[in-house]
RNA sequence: GCCUUGGUAGCUCAAUGGAUAGAGCAAGGGUCUUCUAAGCCCAAGAUGAAGGUCCGAUUCCUUCCCAAGGCACCA
């Protein structure tokens, strides 16, 4: 529709190509007016022209439409300093009906990314304890980016990194010695900035349950070495098998032990947490196989061998300050172990390696200061910058009983995904983590989501698809069945709040489109209210069902195409559209 | 101090540089004999401040104010 729109205007303005010297005349830009009375598409052509031509506007309109030419458009006129306003014929509205009915779940989806491999990582939560409410937002925005960039033709990847490397990991494996020992009737001092959580305390029962207390002596002599400190690579690169540094450090700390079952325990509460809400991953990786295959190693020296890391003060240096970070970055310590950097230089390498070309990462916003050094290190790599795009998802602030409640592993406190998910419902705290924009601010009231539930915007849009399918009951009992489409008079449809649903429901590919482009979901749930609205409006003054038969049949399949739209962005939602409410 | 992101109605949030800045909640008034009142209708209410670019600015640029976050050989 909107293409056989763009080539009239484009055929129209051709012969002020003269007057620009030979340069390109600007891109013509359709929009759909917030108003319906400026039209169901307006261009503000002239207004673009009219500087360059030193002509008014509303007179370079004139002249456009006097050579303007398009079957679909009914009336064009000129508004306001000089916009075009576009009428589309009723016929061309109407018939866009039994083209949704005809693609049905297919209806909005595209071939925009034309298979395009993209990967999309997301959460990565360290599996040092339950997933909190802010990675549910960012789990939330991952998964419906991804159904939505698949909708859209791109062949979609999606992935989980495990950080199970690093200092964290010793916390956690002491922390859990802690619970352990607790458990036996030890008297112990539980670890400075341990994990205070009380999961810990139900691992620690598993543990127990399956080894007894045959562990009490073990783990004493780890002092934070091994696995969970970093690999020492300085020295050790040479001579020495990532795999083989790995098994020493292994008899090195018995402490390992503990961390490989907290780890584990805790990546499985992860999982079914996702699960549960209804995330879906294509792959879980491994920071530690990075180490094992020793793409580590070789991305460093990769770097090194280009001059862009190199050696200053006993360390190893990432040069990410000329490509638009504030400094250089330490990638190897003086003592030899590497940073973390150092393994999403690994990880990064291995994603574009895979034939990605895009890469998303959707990052906490408490790490934006990262996205510089992430950009050079892609573009060090030899990939271009733009390859790398990183969403940022704001914290969530819970609200609980007017109080914001202070999150953060370190203090114990936090409100589990889980329980957000348990009390409000998977469908409306889908909704919720996807009605903001997901750089902004989320401020989300635990108690009026759940005191007050039925006000939740998700059970409007749900409401509707509901009132439709209850629609489809009574006209089965009336004897009024879903007619085939080439036997229904659609020309009936012609009052206002039907043509504007139409409208909407057009909308919906142009919505999809914008999300898949511009990487924010969160239009999607605005869009939804803004076309269920219509509808209840609808619904309100028209009966579907009445005497007129054709009119009925007329009507219901619109309403079948509603739902059809209703039932499409609630699936790339992840949200449930019942048939009864 | 430097950097990033926000500042829009009483509250929570929208608005590819466009026309009269949109919703929801809260508060006010209506509306179920009629396909589900988890709905609909009416009324009220806002761009942090000052400049600049532009035919046109919530949007882009500069300065200031406020909020959150980031500025490690931590992850």
């Amino acid at each position: 529709m909107k293409e056989s729109l763009r080539k009239a205007i484009e055929e129209a303005i051709k012969s002020f190509k003269e007057d620009f010297g030979g340069e390109e005349l600007p891109s013509i830009l359709i929009e759909t007016p917030k108003e319906e009375k400026f039209g169901h598409f307006s261009t503000n052509i002239a207004l673009l022209l009219s500087s360059r031509l030193a002509k008014p506007p509303r007179k370079i309109a004139e002249e456009i439409l006097k050579k303007f030419n398009c079957t679909i458009v009914e009336k064009a006129e000129i508004a306001g300093p000089g916009f075009i306003n576009f009428f589309i014929t009723q016929k061309t509205w109407q018939d866009l009906v039994p083209e949704v009915l005809a693609k049905r779940e297919r209806y909005g989806s595209s071939d925009l990314g034309r298979g395009e491999k993209i990967q999309i990582e997301f959460v990565s939560a360290n599996p040092t304890g339950p997933l909190h409410i802010g990675h549910g937002r960012g789990a939330a925005v991952g998964d419906v980016l991804a159904n939505i960039l698949e909708f859209s033709g791109f062949d979609v990847h999606r992935e989980y990194y495990i950080n199970d490397v690093g200092v964290q990991m010793t916390t956690l494996g002491k922390s859990l010695k802690a619970r352990y020992l607790e458990l036996l009737g030890e008297e112990v001092k539980f670890p400075e900035n341990g994990y205070p959580g009380g999961y810990l305390k139900d691992v620690a029962k598993e543990l127990y349950e399956e080894v007894g207390d045959s562990l009490k002596d073990k783990g004493q002599g780890a002092k934070g070495k091994g696995v969970a400190a970093g690999l020492s690579l300085r020295e050790e690169a040479e001579k020495a098998d990532s795999r083989e540094l790995i098994a020493e450090s292994l008899q090195e700390g018995d402490l390992e032990f503990f961390i490989k079952f907290a780890c584990e325990k805790l990546l499985n509460l992860i999982k079914k947490d996702l699960e549960d809400f209804r995330v879906r991953f294509d792959a879980w990786f491994s920071e530690v196989t990075l180490f094992e295959s020793g793409e580590i190693k070789n991305s460093i020296e990769l770097l090194k061998s280009k001059g862009i890391i190199y050696e200053k003060d006993g360390a190893w240096w990432l040069r990410s300050s000329g490509s638009g970070d504030e400094k250089d970055r330490v990638v190897i310590k003086t003592d030899g172990a590497t940073t973390y950097l150092a393994s999403d230089i690994a990880y990064h390498k291995n994603k574009f390696e895979r034939g990605y070309k895009k890469v998303i990462d959707i990052w906490g916003a408490d790490h934006h200061g990262y996205i510089p050094r992430m950009k050079s290190v892609v573009q060090s790599l030899g990939y271009p910058k733009d390859s790398l795009i990183v969403i940022l998802v704001q914290i969530v602030n819970l609200q609980k009983h007017g109080k914001t409640v202070a999150m953060g592993k370190r203090e114990g406190q936090f409100v589990t995904l889980r329980e957000v998910m348990d009390e409000v419902g998977v469908d409306a705290c889908r909704f919720f983590f996807l009605e903001r924009k997901s750089d902004a601010h989320l401020s989300f009231d635990l108690e009026l989501a759940k005191e007050h539930s039925s006000k939740n915007p998700v059970y409007y849009v749900q409401y509707g698809h509901a009132r439709i399918c209850s629609i489809f009951r009574k006209a089965q009992e009336k004897g009024l069945n879903l007619q085939r489409i080439d036997k229904v008079d659609l020309s009936l449809l012609k009052i206002e709040e039907e043509l504007s649903l139409i409208r909407k429901i057009y909308q919906f590919q142009e919505t999809i489109e914008a999300i898949a482009n511009s990487f924010e979901p969160h239009h999607i749930t605005f869009y939804l209210k803004e076309l269920v609205t219509l509808f209840h409006k609808y619904y309100n003054e028209h009966p579907v069902l009445g005497n007129d038969v054709s009119l009925s049949s007329a009507r219901l399949n619109l309403c079948k195409a509603v739902n059809i739209v209703l039932e499409n962005g609630l699936r790339l939602l992840g949200i449930s559209a019942p048939e009864s409410m």
